[in-house]
DNA sequence: CTTAAACTTGAATCAAGTTCATAAAATTCA
DNA sequence: TGAATTTTATGAACTTGATTCAAGTTTAAG
């Protein structure tokens, strides 16, 4: 009878450990004791090890017995948690929501986002993927993240682009910058400055692909800042000049020595979007975080 | 289709990830490319969660894929390892030493003992059990134990006594002390002393069980110590008197304010056995443990 | 657009665990 | 001690369910 270690076996040991006997074992897992007695016989055949003492009537674990409950007790515990947090992935209170972000400035209101969320749905595995700015909607398709927020949507399928909230790209610049006394920045006004940028390819900064590459304009010199306090600081001291979303400007307030003033005369205006997996965008903990995200948007348009 | 988590499907899982699709994973566990397909699907069924992403060719993991995956690199090292060492026990490489000792004196010798043993058997799990002083031969029985070191050999089914060394039982006094003066002691001489013994039931003791009860002499006092240098101790300071293996005496020397007398007129002589089950008797490790224990007998002996 | 590769599906097959009925062994109790 | 009871073992029939085979469907590639 050739047979290897199952799951079942497991179970076994554990129970006739527990019930101190065959039969009382077999009431407990609900099958008869003469299964009991020849699923051991098998085990012990296999694993060529005696599991059981057999010289006292209830029947006893043997050293190597001991051995094998050891490794049930281990396991067991394991796909017990695992079949559980299947069952509560079904019923929609569990699951994963790995982030990427396009949006350099987004780590600003996504954090308190992500922490109202949290509170709500401590079984989902909450994360933010970092480095996947590029490529991420490919990544998406495969599951290797769940959502990505993003402003520019594309027509994929099986992905569905959520509204999230608008904002604009506004002009920043010291107070006593020359440009801070034009009432609106045009395309051609970047020609001789220093633009300061996140570092990420130009195509997703919305100044270029709004702006300058339709212009075909190009800035005097770039920089480049990873965050965003960074940013404004370069601008108030003078160092340049930087686009960034209104309401990052007004948030991250570390200092008053610069102004803000539309792009173009009619100021330009942007969307952002929640992309997500059609199935998954009716999934409790979705619509949550479209919800929570909303609400946040709107408090930061307010301040 | 009715189904529940089966080692067969960590593995699968585990293929499929290494080998990045379902033909090649099939190859690789040695079955048909269709089976792995049932056998997903049935276990997709069960679980009611997708584990992968069909939407692109070679099969991805989805998120809930990549759960069960991190589960599956848990498990699985657990029981290879049990197999692994399933198969040296069938060897004889491998196994367990647990041993009882009703001779409270015997760790002298046992510990290094054990600790050549261990040189030589790295895998069999060696572990000294206090606390089952009395009732060690039952608990050999049932084993929970596989070794006993008894002086007091009975004649139990399935329980083999193996003769290790001999030694007598001596009495040891401070120099000073007025029955140092005689050249033997006999049990009447108990009668007027405070003696110290090991904390354990006085039919344990051989002073008791092969002098003073069969004399129904009983000592003036007695007084327990947990250690043998404390034992001498209290003896060189005159604090009592006691009886000790002769090797103990011999091989303990903190101190030489003591002298050791004979019991009786021709001294007593007791006989040191280790007791297993008859089968292990013929185990690799078992008979190297004798011998070794043999030479360490012979080595106190000689000091 | 055709071909090739990768996965799915359904029916048939076959291995293996379970049950049923019964025997053997050990324990208990009178 | 021996009958009664409890506990485990055994063998044959049965049943379940995993695997294979053959053919179909979908996706990627040329």
């Amino acid at each position: 009878m050739k047979m290897h270690i199952e799951f079942r076996h497991l179970r076994t040991i554990k129970a006739i450990e527990e019930a101190g006997g065959l039969a009382k074992a077999a009431d407990m897992l609900h099958i008869t004791q003469s299964a009991l007695s020849h699923q051991i016989k098998g085990l012990e055949d296999q694993a060529g090890v005696e599991l059981f003492v057999r010289r006292s009537k209830p029947m006893r674990l043997s050293a190597a017995g001991q051995r094998l409950l050891r490794t049930a007790n281990k396991i067991l515990p394991e796909i017990d948690a695992l079949q559980a947090e299947f069952a509560s992935l079904r019923g929609g209170r569990a699951g994963r929501l790995h982030i990427a972000i396009e949006c350099h400035a987004c780590f600003e209101w996504l954090f308190p986002v992500l922490e109202s969320f949290r509170k709500n749905w401590g079984d989902v595995d909450v994360d933010i993927r970092p480095g996947l700015a590029f490529d991420a909607l490919p990544a998406l398709q495969k599951e290797d993240v769940d959502l990505v927020v993003s402003s520019d949507p594309d027509d994929l399928p099986g992905i569905e682009f959520v509204p999230l909230f608008d904002y604009a790209p506004v002009f920043v610049a010291a107070r006593s910058h020359p440009l801070a006394k034009k009432p609106f920045i045009e395309a051609k006004d970047f020609a001789e400055q220093t633009l300061i940028t996140y570092p990420v390819e130009r195509s997703r900064l919305d100044l270029f692909s709004q702006l300058l590459i339709p212009a075909k304009v190009e800035p005097k010199a770039i920089r480049q800042a990873e965050l965003t306090a960074v940013i404004l600081l370069l601008v108030a001291s003078n160092r340049g000049v930087a686009v960034l979303p209104d309401w990052v400007v007004r948030e991250v307030q570390y200092n008053s020595d610069y102004v803000t003033r539309p792009l173009t005369e009619n100021g330009l205006t942007r969307r952002l979007y929640a992309a997500v997996r059609t199935p998954d965008l009716h999934k409790p903990f979705f619509a949550d975080l479209i919800e929570l995200a909303g609400k946040e948007a709107r408090r930061l348009q307010s301040t």
